[in-house]
RNA sequence: GGCCCCGUAGCUCAGCGGAUUAGAGCAGCAGCCUUCUAAGCUGUUGGUCGCAGGUUCGAUUCCUGCCGGGGUCGCCA
């Protein structure tokens, strides 16, 4: 139930009479016009701008239509005031008792209060975290986790087919430079002394396991073989074993895709992807093969200049045409990436969302270059970019050297505050802003921290059952009993804020998810503990106010009906956010 | 140098895809709080929305150019 759809409804109904009877011209674009909160609460509880985008093709002023358009809507259901203000906006009021009803069909829907069929049923894929599986995650990889794993829930809830993919990076130089790093821990765990980690190798202590799994799986036998014998073999397990942390450290922030995608199958088994995707394109003359001019600016060492095979990229957008064939006969990774994102469209998604960490921007105009090759326009690509994450602790920077060991994972930073400090905070900021990370605030048990802050507005709902439990043993608080009480002793302000700001939520999960930005549910859910707390503040000193009323089960009822949809709404929201809805703080 | 992101109150950040008087938290200031509903509460001072143009009836929001911060720049992924 939007409220500001009903009401969009209405404000179109009013314009239709107008038309009729001849005060507007008919056939205008209503497309434009909107229902939305107002700015400043006190102008009311909704407000249109119907007259000012149609004033110029009605060729009239906009406070006349708007005056027109008023007087109608003060006819529409529920309307307790239609003003008009400022340019040509029509403030409304709406009659408290239809609030009340808002809140009556919140409590009933429950755990679906909010939940949309915008998308209707329509096939999205959500491509996250993707980190190369040489190593430990670490923070920034976590944020780009969170935020991924927070808009698939999102665009769930709102009514789309989402898959929640991960692509392993499996096929290129650097998981080689991981065969040949493991392969050193092989020898250490057979005893010989391998002395300092050479540069260009990873010297972190993660693949000692790797090289313990090798040498009891394969004993000495690999140190006789030749390079390219034992490389595939020391890279699979090592790159398994990568996944399997990495998988562990996701499972710890309790993420789980649906679909790892491996780059290196593109080329294996016998098919080669990537070449069917090129000659796709090849046949769609968005292939070429030509010269590239050396980068203007950058100092490129060792350029070479050469006749390559290239895409036509700067065709849909991208700033220069890009290489497919690295100069040793190899796919780029662009290459490869495309025929990745060939494969999500014929698996039927016309909706494809990737989330990455900022170091990868430069990477953006390409790809959206290559899905509006490989879907002749028929796919929406949508790239999130998610910003650095700075570690910090008591407001000192926690100092990380690239050096092994020195740098804190993901999964570290997960153990030390748990999950829900990670998560909620990772997403109570936009992606692409940079991001403190604060491991001592984000655990301190304060109003100035907005993680426990929303948790503990769903503490304190639920305790508020378990109190009128207890001290009022007879009242009936289930569901239904719930639904048929008497709401209209709910006529404090207070109260009244607390049902309008849950009445939002509807339209805030249709915004969030049309715009893929999960923080906006963060934000909301921040802002609706607040006035939650606030309420509950004012029962203080006016003890009218307070929830339970052990002398007055009628109010008990009404005011554990206001708490009911409250509690739904911040389990929902948190559970989209991945975040624990807490029974009580500890 | 090219491209991308960011620049809003002293600090950290929102701002609903152009509109009514630009918001919140912290800090600051002023009160209340010897009490119970749960980790205080209430009120309040702060802003030429980086600068300069442009589009528009109307720009923090869109466009262009600067300035400042970050990222990135074929054969890494």
């Amino acid at each position: 139930m939007n409220v500001f759809s009903i009401y969009l409804g209405h404000v179109h109904d009013a314009l239709n009479a107008l038309v009729k009877e001849g005060a507007i011209p008919a056939g205008l674009d209503f497309s434009r016009v909107v229902v939305e909160p107002p700015k400043d609460e006190t102008h009311g509880d909704l407000a249109t701008n119907a007259a000012m985008v149609l004033a110029k093709d009605a060729k009239q002023k906009p406070r006349d239509i708007a005056e027109k358009l008023a007087a109608k809507l003060k006819s529409a259901p529920h309307v307790a005031k239609a003003d008009v203000a400022g340019p040509g906006f029509i403030n409304l009021a709406l009659e408290n008792g239809f609030w009340l009803e808002v809140l009556r069909a919140a409590i009933g829907a429950g755990k679906d209060f909010g939940r949309s069929g915008l998308g209707k049923g329509e096939k999205v894929n959500v491509e996250y975290v993707s980190a190369n599986p040489t190593g430990p995650m670490h923070v920034g990889h976590g944020r780009g986790a969170v935020f991924g794993d927070a808009l698939a829930n999102l665009l769930s809830f709102a009514g789309y087919a989402v898959t929640r993919e991960y692509y392993i990076n499996d096929a290129g130089a650097q998981v080689d430079v991981l065969a040949r790093s493991a392969f050193l821990r092989y020898r250490e765990a057979l005893g010989d002394d391998i002395g300092a980690i050479p540069e260009g190798l990873y010297p972190g202590d993660y693949l000692v396991p790797v090289g313990k799994a090798l040498a009891e799986k394969y004993g000495r036998t690999l140190l006789q073989k030749p390079d390219g014998d034992w490389l595939p073999l020391v890279r699979q397990t090592a790159i398994d074993m990568m996944m399997d942390m990495i998988r562990e450290d996701l499972a710890a922030l309790e993420i789980r895709h649906e679909v790892f995608f491996s780059e290196r199958s593109l080329t294996s088994g016998g098919k080669d992807k990537v070449a069917e995707t090129i000659e796709f394109l090849r046949k769609a003359g968005h292939i070429y093969e030509g010269r590239l001019p050396p980068p203007k600016g950058a100092p490129v060492e060792d350029w070479e200049d050469r006749e390559q095979t290239l895409f036509s990229a700067t065709a849909f957008g991208d700033d220069v045409d890009r290489p497919l064939m690295k100069s040793d006969g190899t796919y780029t990774y662009f290459a490869a990436d495309m025929a990745y994102h060939r494969d999500k469209i014929e698996r039927g998604f016309r909706t494809l969302i990737d989330v990455w960490g900022a170091d990868h921007g430069g990477y953006v105009k390409r790809m959206n270059a290559a899905v509006g090759a490989l879907g002749a326009g028929k796919v929406a690509l949508d790239v999130k970019l998610c910003q650095l994450v700075r570690l910090m602790r008591a407001g000192e920077p926690v100092k990380m050297s690239k050096r092994a060991g020195e740098f804190i994972t993901l999964r570290e930073v997960v153990d030390e505050v748990g999950v829900d400090p990670v998560r909620f905070m990772m997403l109570f900021r936009k992606n692409d802003a940079q991001l403190d990370f604060d491991l001592a605030k984000v655990i301190e048990q304060s109003r100035d921290n907005p993680v426990f802050y929303v948790q503990y507005a769903h503490a304190r709902g639920r305790s508020v059952f378990r109190n009128a439990k207890e001290a009022m043993p007879d009242l009936s608080t289930d569901a239904s009993a719930l639904s048929a009480a008497d709401l209209t002793v709910l006529s404090d302000e207070a109260e009244l804020a607390l049902v309008k700001k849950l009445a939002q939520w509807p339209r805030l999960v249709e915004a969030a998810a049309e715009f893929h930005e999960p923080h906006r549910v963060a934000f909301y859910l921040y802002d609706l503990a607040s006035t939650f707390h606030s309420l509950w503040n004012k029962g203080k000193d006016a003890p009218h106010l307070r929830f339970i009323m052990e002398d007055n089960p009628k109010f008990t009822m009404a005011r554990l009906s206001l708490v009911s949809g409250l509690v739904g709404v911040l389990a929902s929201g948190l559970a989209i956010l991945g975040v624990r809805a807490a029974e009580e703080m500890r």
